[in-house]
RNA sequence: GAAGUCGGCCGGGCAAUCGCGCGAUAUUGUUAAAUAUCGGGAGGAAAGUCCGGGCUCCGCAGGGCAGGGUGCCAGAUAACGUCUGGGAGGCGUAAGCCUACGGCCAGUGCAGCAGAAAAUAUACCGCCUGCUUUGCAGGUAAGGGUGAAAUGGUGCGGUAAGAGCGCACCGCGCAACAGGUAACUGUUUGCGGCAGGGUAAACCCCACCCGGAGCAAGAUCAAAUAGGGGAACAUUGGCUUGGCCCGAGCUGUUCCCGGGUAGAUCGCUUGAGGCAUACGGUGACGUAUUGUCCAGAUGAAUGAUUGCCAUGGCUUCGGCCAUACAGAACCCGGCUUACAGGCCGACUUCCUCG
RNA sequence: UGGGCCGUCGCCAAGCGGUAAGGCAACGGGUUUUGAUCCCGUCAUGCGGAGGUUCGAAUCCUCCCGGCCCAG
């Protein structure tokens, strides 16, 4: 029903409940920037969540650069993705890295993980 | 031209494509919502949370003690620990800057080491006199030495040697007078030979100020669950909103029935708002008028990519690299801290030229 | 958002205006055939940082930095 790259409020974990969920029984993929926790969702569309903590990210500007990219890239991928609950987490090298790279670096995760989904159900 | 002082301002720009959340309007839809168009969408510090206020609740926000804060004077303000003007002291050639800057003649405390002596008196080396002369007694506080700090400084007189012992000038204290709203000031007058040290960011005293919590405050609608709620009576203990007391409420018993967690909505952005002009005031600021609406999220929007330009640096002249500090969360007034680079104005000192 | 606590040698810490204790560790020496134990000695000039008050600050005051805890 998404033609084009949207991301409404559907598209979201919203409630502690949903996260609670998704970290109960994940499916992992990792790598230096991100760690990406998969599980099958329960809506008609792919959702996305972001935990980036303070630890990892200890400014404001960089907890928001950071989400924003993801949300970015998660807008642009969403199209292949099955429907799962992503929960995205940051590494602490994650803030120091440019733009560019983070693209890169989700960009191989959500490849990763809709294998790993299909091998999944 | 160089060095410096003060004040104010900016905090990359434009375009294309793809998005996010808010408001208004329209259409569709039973609702939830969806789509389209238009409008606007991070800061000078949004930060630290160091102060102050609004707002909300604590029955009223009351009294006393305790505790905390402030501390030259006057003003500004909703209020302040902020700001403005003035005074005093200190720093600087100057522009200018800095200052917790009330009170140790209310009381209490503290001062290691050194030094004769550290706060109430005294005398180590000295100096002078006398004597029974390798010393003792008396006088003295000029000189030396110790220390952060030792009973005012210079000169003359005076004396056995000295000493505010006396005098002159300076300093200090008190009073009067004059100026100033006041702090305070003085080529003024008079009195006092000098009061007796330091420390209050030591306890403390004096003056003034402060009730407590916080928008996750609080209000409304309400699945689940039955833990409850209201009124009257009683008052030992317990609980409540600052630590205690007074005061107030709840818990207890009886009677009567409606209450409320998850979640949602409101609070939530029109305000001590901001811009412009005029007037008053040395100034902080105030008054009036015209016109204006300028973020409102909630696992948390305000973005990503590309191109061109701008600024700075490097350059093999093709280009390449860099562009800070940092992200609203109820809202304001300050303070403090961080900050690439740049702009404007006023002033000071020095050098050169005319 | 609000409230509270703590930063002292490599580690654990006492001291709270007047020379910064002590223990563990480390290093050197002694004892022992060797090692442990034991004994003696040494070490770091460091009180999170920057200002201020004071003759003198780890201690008092102010502002920053870092860490921890609590309420919801």
């Amino acid at each position: 029903m998404n033609t084009k790259a949207r991301f409404p409020r559907r598209a979201r974990l919203l409630k502690p409940a949903e996260y609670s969920r998704v970290f109960k029984k994940p499916v992992r993929s990792s790598d230096p920037l991100f760690t990406i926790l998969a599980s099958p969702g329960q809506s008609v569309d792919p959702r996305l969540g972001l935990a980036i903590s303070k630890k990892n990210a200890k400014r404001a500007v960089d907890r928001n650069r950071i989400k924003r990219i993801i949300r970015e890239s998660f807008r642009l991928h969403q199209q292949s993705l099955p429907v799962t609950d992503f929960v995205v987490m940051a590494k602490p090298v994650t803030k120091s890295r440019p733009n560019a790279e983070l693209f890169k670096s989700l960009e191989q995760h959500w490849s990763r993980l809709l294998k790993l989904c299909k091998k999944y159900s």
